[in-house]
RNA sequence: GCCCGAGUGGCGGAAUGGUAGACGCGAUGGACUCAAAAUCCAUUGUCCCUUAAAGACGUGCCGGUUCGAGUCCGGCCUCGGGCACCA
């Protein structure tokens, strides 16, 4: 009886559907566990065999927890609002909601084929409003909150009313709050909200016709369709991230995820400790303080000049009358630029005289003041001191401009390049000489807050999230503009749906797509235009697949407390500084509100590597339709063309289906070698055209199911980015159909009751004590290997036993579930194979009864030992002395010392 | 430039400091077959050699620690990823 997968897979899926077998609800009397995949943004294009392999793994997770006795939710759904939707949605005027939807249908039923363990019943969208409520819900929790330093969480803003009716709060008093307007009250709080409106510099995308996040720009092209991005001030919605800057890096430590992953997290914060310094300044005889940032406050004695950054706002006000004109045509010059001409004109140095002057409040030395693009106006205070003998990009400017250079490490040289180190003692530097430059550090902030020149600041490259965008298809802002102030609709008006509009582009005046909705206002006043961006519906989808259907809360109290955060997360690094970034601060917020009990969303994170193509080629000779073989292509001229890779088998070119490919090909002549056409090949990233693109669907008409499963996880760990290339998938097929033959004669069902020998048992408890190990280290390809050897032994020892091979089916349905469903029901039970339990690991069933020992005379192989297992090191040295007078093996030497490494290997060392 | 990660047969990849190359693919030979497919068996790192035995050499390069290094340490080279005027 052969293995017929179709009929097995589809027999199955149907059951599994039909029962909603995994279907799972809060049982406090069962442990719980959470295995999350990242959701798909449902593409035109569908899924290809890459996106499925994070999903086969925790799915392999998923199931091996369930038969481990967990209560295990494992939930899917759509991150379906998006750029790709709303720019077909602007060619063809087709509603982005109906791309959507007929995506997310075809990429339901490509996830069905495969077998995966969700419960569907959980299933969120975040372009459903029943969804985006709860978003919206999130903003204005953000709006109506503010960070409280001292409490070093976000509070109600009300708390901070309060405190300034009060007592005041910073520079604002009592007085002022009392008598400022509505409007003035509301710039006011704009200050302190976690959700904010504020001008700032922003990422400007013209293509797109939006603004963007700092990790939508890549490179100074957007991540998403790849046009330029510029600076350009704009008021924009914002989310004050950077309050949490501390938080976010300080837990990181606690979290259990790769440290490349954390290292990149760590750097795109940024934390940098310094100093804030004063300077005076002085513009013809008017005299100011500028506050400037550093790390290397020990420097100060070799500042030879000082830096603004074109954007700063001390700019005006430092540039001396007749210096005007010349600052102001840099300042403009430098604006008009593009973040990529920025990037591309990189390390041409430039910069403008202002004819101001700073002083030294370390030595009262004057100073002149520049402008220049490498000071960023965003970071700092905008401004720095130069010290251009220990910074590469004061260094350059100062010898472009013919600045001084004051060395302050003794014996460094700075003829050539600045000494950026911060080893060496210090010198010319008044109190701080003779100090190593560690210590000169410290002393210098010492001195500086002794003496009222600065403090100590921290730092973080961290920005605050620009949150608008200008485009339809996202979450609408739940706000209106009452008298021109930002005002939340109350939250009983929520989810605040889209609008229908005729046009998906910007309005003529180049407003939002928005404004051109009829009537969007609320009670008689403007709502808000822009929309949310694609982060805002991800970074909390994860809490709402504990409760999905709660119309009362994001999550209700009672699931929040039973399932509390993601056990295991699987998903691709590309989210390393957006997603997961968002989340975790979306997350801590919620927290400090008391709206969920866990401080991180994810516990554990897996990133799951990409799957490149592997394109294949054929060779025309140039003028000719006639095609040479790859390893014949040398003696002719030839052009080398991409050919779809599914006319392709272990790089041999199916010639007939090459001439049905295209018409022009259709009496194509080939050259062969051996008989066959031998096609080239070179890894690339999977993409239509380069027809490289793979369809899990085939795979799943060929092979089944199960095969991709296994030959996905196969193909080695699921971290490491690879090559798909189906060479070597008939292996995996060739297990599965082994293991069904341990099952299945010819002439069927050959199960027997007999009793397992000690022989069976050892091969069924080694696997078991495999597999366990392994699926908690993620490291399935080894798994499946090991599958493959007991499988091969079992088979050799013709055991059809019902003890072993009962146990070895719930070993396989983590992996191959369709097939182990099969069997697990011919095997006579009712229930499906998702209720078994884990089989129990012997050690003692697995372990040999003796051990052979390799024995090395000063790390040379030399012969092997054969000793009871239970020997102790001791009895195996004994034995091994007992030999000795067996002279040839010492050759006349002596042994010196017996090295057992237990279970493991003897050496002798002979001198 | 800075920060991570990785370099192992023809290929994908295994190896808690302990017989490197598990497992799979591919290849070669054989069995079964009229034949093919499927299946099964054997061989398969390199060199030396008619073959075998036995040996020598082998985990990017150079050095070190160790009885013993793919694994640990130091210095390079190459590739991949991230950040990039962050003071």
């Amino acid at each position: 009886m052969d293995y017929d997968f179709k009929a097995i897979e589809s027999k199955w899926q149907a059951y599994w559907a039909a029962n909603k077998e995994f279907k799972v609800e809060t049982d406090p009397s069962k442990p719980k566990f959470y295995v999350l995949d990242m959701f798909p943004y449902p593409s035109g294009a569908g899924l290809h065999v890459g996106h499925p392999l994070g999903y086969i793994a925790s799915d392999i997770f998923a199931r091996y927890k369930r038969l481990k006795g967990f209560n295990v939710l494992h939930p899917m759904g759509y991150d379906a609002f998006g750029l790709p939707a709303e720019q077909y949605a602007i060619q063809t005027g087709q509603h982005p909601e109906v791309t959507t939807t007929q995506n997310i249908a075809r990429y339901r039923s490509q996830l069905d084929r495969i077998g995966f363990s969700y419960d569907w019943d959980r299933e969120v969208r975040t372009c459903d409003p029943a969804f985006y409520k709860w978003t919206q819900w999130a903003f204005l929790k953000m709006f109506d909150s503010w960070y409280d330093p001292d409490a070093d969480k976000a509070r109600p803003i009300s708390e901070l009313v309060s405190r300034i009716e009060s007592e005041g709060y910073e520079d604002v008093t009592p007085e002022m709050w009392a008598s400022a307007s509505e409007k003035r009250k509301s710039d006011i709080l704009m200050r302190y909200r976690i959700a904010y409106q504020g001008e700032t510099s922003v990422n400007w995308c013209e293509g797109l016709g939006t603004v963007l996040a700092n990790d939508e720009v890549k490179d100074g092209l957007s991540v998403r369709g790849g046009y330029p991005v510029e600076q350009k001030k704009m008021t924009q919605w914002q989310l004050r991230v950077s309050a949490y800057a501390e938080r976010l890096l300080a837990s990181l430590d606690s979290l259990d995820w790769s440290d490349s992953i954390k290292e990149m997290q760590r750097n795109w914060i940024g934390r940098s400790e310094g100093t804030e310094m004063v300077f005076d300044t002085v513009c013809g005889d008017r005299h100011m303080p500028v506050t400037i940032f550093t790390t290397r406050a020990d420097t100060v004695f070799g500042v030879t000049f000082m830096v603004l950054a074109p954007e700063s706002e001390l700019v005006a006000q430092l540039t001396a009358d007749d210096r005007r004109a010349e600052v102001e045509e840099y300042v403009k010059a430098a604006a008009r630029k593009t973040e990529r001409e920025r990037i591309s004109e990189t390390r041409t140095v430039t910069g403008v005289f202002t004819g101001s002057y700073g002083i030294n409040p370390l030595n009262g030395k004057k100073i002149p003041i520049w402008v220049s693009e490498y000071v960023l106006a965003g970071y700092g205070t905008g401004a720095i001191m130069a010290v251009p003998a220990h910074d590469s990009r004061d260094y350059a400017f100062a010898r472009k401009f013919g600045l001084p250079i004051i060395p302050l490490i003794e014996g460094c040289d700075v003829s050539e390049q600045s000494f950026d180190a911060k080893d060496g003692i210090m010198c010319n530097s008044g109190f701080l000489d003779g100090m190593a430059v560690k210590d000169a550090i410290e002393a210098a902030k010492d001195y500086v807050e002794a003496h009222g020149i600065g403090r100590r600041k921290v730092n973080y490259r961290l920005r605050d999230a620009i949150f608008s965008r200008q485009r339809y298809w996202g979450e609408p802002f739940p706000i209106y503009y009452k008298d021109g102030v930002p005002t939340p609709l109350p939250e009983s008006e929520l989810p605040l749906r889209l609008p229908e509009i005729s046009s998906y582009k910007p309005s003529p005046d180049g407003e939002p797509p928005l404004a051109r909705a009829k009537d969007w206002t609320y009670d008689g006043w403007p709502l808000e235009k822009s929309t949310m961006p694609g982060f805002a519906g991800s970074s909390a989808y994860y809490l709402r697949y504990m409760d999905p259907r709660n119309d009362e809360a994001l999550v209700g109290r009672e699931a929040d407390e039973y399932w509390r955060s993601v056990d295991l997360y699987v998903g691709g690094t590309e989210h390393a500084t957006g997603h997961l970034i968002y989340s975790r601060f979306w997350n801590k917020f919620l927290y400090d509100l008391g709206y969920v009990c866990e401080d991180e969303p994810f516990r554990k994170l897996v990133n799951q590597g990409m799957i490149q193509g592997r394109s294949s080629f054929v060779y025309r000779i140039v003028g000719t339709n006639t095609f040479v073989s790859c390893g014949l292509k040398d003696k002719y001229e030839t052009t080398e063309i991409h050919v779809d890779v599914n006319l392709v088998r272990n790089d041999r070119l199916d010639t007939e289906a090459f001439r049905k490919w295209r018409p022009e090909y259709a009496d194509a002549e080939f050259v062969l070698e051996n008989g066959e056409y031998v096609c080239g090949w070179a890894v690339e990233k999977m993409s239509k055209s380069m027809y490289n693109v793979v369809n899990p669907d085939d795979i799943c008409d060929s092979y089944g199911a199960d095969t991709l499963r296994l030959y996905e996880m196969f193909l080695g760990p699921v971290e490491q980015s690879k090559p798909w290339d189906t060479k070597g998938i008939d292996g995996v097929n060739r297990f599965l159909k082994k293991f069904w033959r341990l099952f299945f004669d010819k002439d069927g069902w050959i199960v027997t009751d007999g009793k397992a020998t000690a022989q069976e048992l050892k091969v069924l408890h080694k696997l078991i004590g495999k597999e366990q190990e392994d699926i908690e280290n993620f490291s399935f390809n080894t798994t499946i290997s090991a599958f493959m050897i007991a499988v091969n032994e079992l088979g050799a020892m013709k055991c059809s036993k019902k003890e072993v091979l009962e146990p070895m089916v719930v070993l396989l349905s983590p992996f191959a579930p369709h097939m182990a469903e099969e069997l697990w029901h011919r095997l006579g039970h009712e229930d499906s194979v998702t209720y078994a339990s884990f089989p129990e690991y012997v050690p003692a069933l697995a372990a040999d009864d003796s051990v052979t020992y390799p024995v090395q005379f000063n790390g040379k192989m030399r012969f092997t030992v054969e000793l009871p297992k239970s020997a102790s090191p001791q009895e195996v040295e004994a034995a091994v002395r007992g030999m000795e007078q067996t002279a040839r093996w010492t050759d006349g030497r002596n042994i010196v010392k017996v090295i057992v490494v237990p279970g493991r290997i003897i050496n002798i060392v002979v001198k």
